[in-house]
DNA sequence: CGTATCCGATACACTGACGTATCGAACGGG
DNA sequence: CCCGTTCGATACGTCAGTGTATCGGATACG
């Protein structure tokens, strides 16, 4: 009785599990969080209700499935980026800026749906949790990139943790910016163009301080 | 039949959309924006739905209305910042960064309901449109403001405009980063006293240049 | 190859929100 | 002071979405 036997992942659900998240992203990226059904992700993935709530209890559940799957994968892009800083042979602290800036690209799709989920994960205190977790992972993660890409040409900052957690708002704000903009990629060159020159001149003044 | 006279704009009606105006920033910010219904808005307000059709036809019309005398609001914030600079004697580039940033605060409720209808409005061609606008004149409205201040202190930039629009940038996304953070003024702080930093080495720089 | 188990499809009842139509009442002009 | 107009309340039909319960078929395993 107590003792329900958790059920078996055999490969047909782990594959109905996988394509159902793929289908929420599509359908949240093309109908917006809010107006997302259960109906719409299981045509969208040729599934029906009935798989959805055999996989999962409610909609919430998948999309936090999906969006962790989806953090990771950001965290993954922030660790090619500076791998190929180091691949590439950069000695000037603005290049390596641009560098780490323009691997992380403006998914216009994906942000536009992490957006909509953030928002809406504010309201659930679970949901809140999870989010939180997930975000201070992501810049625990981008950290000793952004350290060890800076020591690379012989920089510093006094607030190395300041400065990467700034970047990720840097980010985050730029791509609200340019979702609501028509001409996106012009903002974002002029944002990175921007926050090089910026880096530069503050990493130059702490040099001169130490 | 084709000229219908325009409703007449009587005490009780500009009352009752002014108090269902109200209304819905209080719902939205209690139950979110997704969640909000016309129903909660309506009895908030101490009125019925009734109410609700003869003023608006649509939920969007309403929120819209709502948006825009909030930003209107915003714009005013940030001009009485400025006005606060000028009337302070401050002589150093970071108190100016410092005193723009602290006066126009983290309203956490209203950046919630911002984020959320900013989120829904992109989903609807026109409303984007109107919020295209609206977010271009508040950038448009703070560059002279940031110019002046630092022209104060007999700083340059080497381009205003994109420092602007990168400060409401940065001004966003840390607010998201806050909503989602618990100790919301630490991080806000922590925030302004990097960017006074990042400025003041910013600009002095192209000093140097000029 | 047979069988027990689990997964996904189908059918059903229920909820909540929407928009409209209608009605009484308040308001303003003459 | 009276009457037409308009505003807000009430009642109704409609519909989309949810969650559950049941059923047929596929799958894993002996």
């Amino acid at each position: 009785m107590g003792s329900a036997s958790e059920p078996r992942v055999t490969k047909r659900r782990v594959e109905t599990r996988q394509r159902l998240l793929e289908a929420a992203l599509a359908v949240f990226a093309e109908q917006g969080f809010g107006r997302s059904t259960v109906e719409q992700v299981c045509s969208h993935a040729g599934y029906t209700r009935g798989a959805f709530y055999s996989n999962f209890s409610t909609l919430d559940e998948l999309f936090l499935a999906m969006w962790e799957q989806r953090s990771a994968e950001q965290i993954d892009r922030m660790r090619t980026a500076f791998e190929a800083v180091e691949r590439a042979s950069v000695h000037e602290v603005g290049s390596v800026v641009a560098h780490l800036l323009q691997a992380v690209p403006l998914d216009e799709e994906w942000y536009r749906v992490s957006a909509e989920f953030t928002a809406h994960a504010l309201r659930n205190p679970d949901l809140r949790r999870v989010i939180v977790d997930r975000e201070r992972a992501i810049a625990a993660a981008s950290t000793p990139f952004v350290l060890a890409a800076l020591a690379r040409v012989g920089r510093t900052v006094p607030d190395p943790d300041a400065l990467a957690q700034a970047l990720v708002a840097v980010h985050d704000g730029t791509a609200l910016q340019c979702l609501s903009e028509p001409d996106n990629p012009a903002v974002w060159q002029r944002r990175i163009d921007l926050f090089t020159h910026v880096v530069t001149a503050y990493s130059n003044e702490s040099r001169e301080r130490s």
